[in-house]
DNA sequence: AGAACCACCTGGCAGC
DNA sequence: TGCTGCCAGGTGGTTC
């Protein structure tokens, strides 16, 4: 999926085309995504006003006022938004429609899912326990080194984990990691808290850059106006493996699978 | 509690 | 031109 800049930018794409807007029908594709749709999942939306789209980690959230629906893009969904005519194509699940355009989910390998929320949405199940947002103002060093403090996992697993940091990816854990010359394979309880410092930084500064890039494109993430980003011009190590790395120290970057993901790393400036 | 593994889906690509 | 196997931005359940 979209690691967090590219759900940041579906979010202010998505907010410039339908926050004001009021969804006249939703039209639904299908029973499920991932999981099935909730009860009364258009019911509720229909005759509502989007009053903002927020974002929590890799979750987008409408905000429909006392309540609304939260979704997550799993590994291949993207929304569009088109005119009324806009013909469906296969992967469209569902469809808001508004009186003089429609935002169509499209999702072809269904890992994302979607559900309502009411009152709060950070109360919802699948924001409570979310570990710190790293771009939010409690993320620093010393934040993140209490939150792998204690973990014996390899910090590549730590920081992929959700309840550590919220939103990371394969991609910017990798990015990261590297910017920091901390090995992936480094146990967690072993960083200092000067490394936590500088890893949080280059966490916070890969996210930033990723965003004004309009995140990554690999395959098939776009953006809410169906645009590819540019970050992936910038990659250090994601998918360059067996080129040469950037921190001129002379190694070439080689891949590793850590619980069962890719790891794109130098092992000369990031030996543990 | 935490870590490793597998499952959920579809599509693209490399290799034969 | 197939066909097969592998790989992919993520998460959650099971098992140890």
């Amino acid at each position: 999926m979209p690691e967090l800049p590219e759900v940041e930018t579906v979010r202010r794409g998505l907010s410039q085309e339908i926050v004001g807007r009021k969804v006249r029908e939703v039209r639904m594709f299908r029973p499920d995504l991932r999981y099935p749709f909730p009860d009364g999942f258009a019911e509720v939306i229909e005759g509502r006003e989007i009053l903002a789209v927020n974002r929590r980690a890799k979750f987008l959230i409408v905000d429909l006022g006392k309540g609304g629906f939260l979704g997550h893009l799993g590994m291949t969904g993207s929304y569009r938004t088109a005119p009324l005519n806009e013909e469906y194509r296969k992967h469209d699940h569902f469809a808001l429609v508004f009186d003089d355009v429609q935002t169509i989910y499209h999702d072809p390998r269904r890992f994302g899912a979607v559900d309502l929320y009411q009152g709060d949405a950070l109360g919802h199940p699948w924001l409570a326990k979310l570990g710190v947002e790293p771009l939010g103002n409690a993320f620093n060093g010393e934040a993140l080194y209490e939150a792998l403090k204690g973990r014996k996992t390899p910090m590549k697993s730590a920081l992929l984990n959700q309840h550590v940091v919220a939103g990371l990816g394969n991609i910017y854990v990798c990015e990261a990691l590297w910017q920091s010359r901390i090995s992936p394979e480094l146990p967690a309880n072993q960083i200092t808290p000067q490394q936590a410092e500088v890893l949080s930084h280059n966490i916070r500064d890969v996210l930033e850059r990723a965003i004004v890039s309009g995140g990554s494109t690999l395959r098939d993430y776009r953006n809410a106006s169906g645009g590819t980003g540019y970050f992936q011009h910038e990659f250090h190590v994601y998918d360059r493996e067996g080129e040469v790395c950037k921190n001129g120290c002379g190694g070439n970057i080689e891949r590793i699978v850590q619980s069962g993901r890719s790891t794109f790393y130098c092992p000369r400036c990031q030996s543990i």
